[in-house]
DNA sequence: TATAATATAAAAACCGGTTTCTGTAAAGGC
DNA sequence: GCCTTTACAGAAACCGGTTTTTATATTATA
């Protein structure tokens, strides 16, 4: 049978509030009763019910993580469960545990707020998301300390990717490789980090002095392999093709350089094409894909850190952000500018 | 402020225990009473602390997930995070969530099972683990439901593809394109999955009459494309060399073919490579892998039912084991018998 | 109509910890 | 040597629910 904290002291001759005394370490003891207690709990391997001692401390230990799986990304996204796995390791190391947020418990539908309000979560990571949920609004404007990856809020701390200097920097390579018409597959427009790319590509185009048609520009929702595959359709529907494209993602990049295959068109001879995240298997692609590296181990540690400081400074409504510098990964997707 | 049960007790003027009555429907009160208090709650958006509830009612409503990080494998690992995902879509369906049994808690270190009665978690599915782990032993002949995709115990539920059947159509493939030579690179001995695809290797080979000469075996340890690299290298190395292989894992034949590419091997003119799991993005590889395809929503789906009834019905020590089907997925890793 | 059975709601106990309050003994100050 | 701190340990209250027990009003039974 489980051991309780009364176990304990009636089997010492103590009191409970003595034992708990103990193996908090809280004072108010004699070093020599804290010894006989922690010795003799060891002893029998007690540990305590983790429900009791939240119900009266309020502190969880617990994070929780909010992943939407929407825009077509869940568990499965490479990039998301690697940046979540260098978290949730930061923070076990750290004596928390995650716990992600859902919407239903029990029988019942409740918001994020709720969710964490009734289980005293410490502090929120939202992962992916939707800016405009209102259920994260509602989080949002709460006082639990939140740090996220995704968008940006007056009243949350951000850590991302810096998007806006690697689509710069995809846009300035394609540029040095001899290419003027640079067409860019963007996201959906609810995603912070597509309208970063977004903006940056717009940036280094400006800046280069390069022709900014309507037609360079496709969107493509989500970033998924068959929307990549869809504005390669459209991509291939011109009557002149650009010669490089500049992809939101990796994912987007696969499938856009399938529809270019099926058509014929060769990368990167006809088309030299990047892309953005660096997944793991990308350079195992064929042509292997040049792109913009996402330091993702990096962006979770970094997420954590802050995370634990805002939980244990007490200072709420802390906001800011930092950003994760990018890298230009080139590989075989790109090459220079052919004779045409 | 956030409302307790004795907030709305008040404010209505009747008993807590009349509160908890109607919010949990659990009889001994009026229709009409009910409802008021329900109505009330509502309005007032109460929600129950859920610890004082764990407290008291031994229930959790959480699953605790294995997930060791040995064996090269994480939550970055496509087939398990995707298992994990259709796993735990369906058990929080059903009201319940999932947290990652972890192995220091505060500050102290526990066992699997000491977390496990810590958090009065209701489950525990086992995604990946090493089965000679004492904590997991513990774990699996305490009293608590568990249902794994790993291993098999005769305490355990055990979920898994129909990994000798697999390995079985790989090499009935391999031989029906007429290699008469055919490898293996198989992955660590700690491994049931690898063991059983093993054994079906050598089952199909002995049927069909095929020489199994001990160099036709290479161990590749964990499930990384870095040991499939050097299992490549050590491949290249043999005077004459087999004309396909069976990998135990697509990451092994990923990093397999890419030895076998530095050296000028083509594949699949000069070696056919079969993998194993079909991994999300080895259609886009080149070649694309031929491989087995693992069902990885349905494993997650089977064991989550499984762990679900386990735990209601109240019947534990409950042994058993589901096979689920694989495929053969046929791309072009893999072709005829070259004239040599 | 008197009595037993039932329905309903309140009161109280409980889950297993933590924390505050209280009382006593030992140590320190003058 | 007397009074005040301080150290220590026990008692009690508390966290916020759930469940059991008790009390009362209502209905059924004879």
């Amino acid at each position: 049978m489980k051991k309780t904290i009364y176990d304990i002291a009636k089997e010492l001759g103590v009191a409970p509030s003595t034992v708990s005394k103990a193996l908090n370490n809280s004072g108010g003891i004699s070093e020599r009763m804290r010894k006989r207690v922690v010795d003799y709990a060891n002893k029998v391997r007690y540990f305590p019910n983790s429900n009791a001692a939240k119900l009266k401390t309020k502190k969880s230990f617990t994070i929780g993580i909010i992943y939407s799986e929407n825009l077509g990304i869940g568990l499965e996204h490479n990039l998301f469960s690697s940046i979540l796995q260098s978290f949730k390791a930061y923070v076990e190391e750290n004596g928390y545990e995650i716990s992600f947020v859902v919407t239903n418990l029990g029988n019942r539908k409740i918001s994020y707020l709720e969710y964490c309000m009734q289980k005293n979560i410490d502090g929120v990571f939202i992962v992916t998301s939707v800016a405009t949920n209102p259920d994260l609004q509602e989080l949002i404007e709460s006082n639990i300390a939140c740090v996220t990856t995704d968008i940006y809020h007056e009243n949350l701390y951000t850590i991302m990717s810096d998007n806006t200097m690697g689509a710069k920097l995809a846009v300035q390579y394609l540029y040095d490789l001899g290419h003027r018409q640079i067409a860019h597959i963007r996201g959906s427009k609810h995603s912070t980090a597509a309208n970063e790319r977004y903006d940056g590509y717009r940036q280094m185009m400006e800046e280069l002095n390069l022709n900014m048609d309507e037609k360079l520009i496709i969107t493509s929702d989500y970033y998924s392999v068959d929307y990549g595959y869809k504005a390669g359709k459209k991509f291939l529907s011109y009557d002149t093709i650009p010669s490089a494209v500049f992809c939101v993602s990796d994912q987007v990049a696969v499938g856009f350089i399938k529809a270019l295959k099926e058509n014929d068109v060769c990368v990167p001879e006809d088309v030299s094409v990047i892309g953005f995240d660096d997944l793991e298997f990308v350079k195992y692609l064929h042509p292997s894909l040049t792109t913009i590296r996402q330091d993702t181990h990096l962006l979770g540690i970094e997420a954590a850190k802050k995370l634990l400081s805002l939980i244990n400074q007490k200072k709420r409504n802390i906001t800011g952000d930092k950003k994760v510098p990018v890298e230009l990964i080139v590989r075989n997707s790109t090459t220079v500018k052919q004779d045409s």
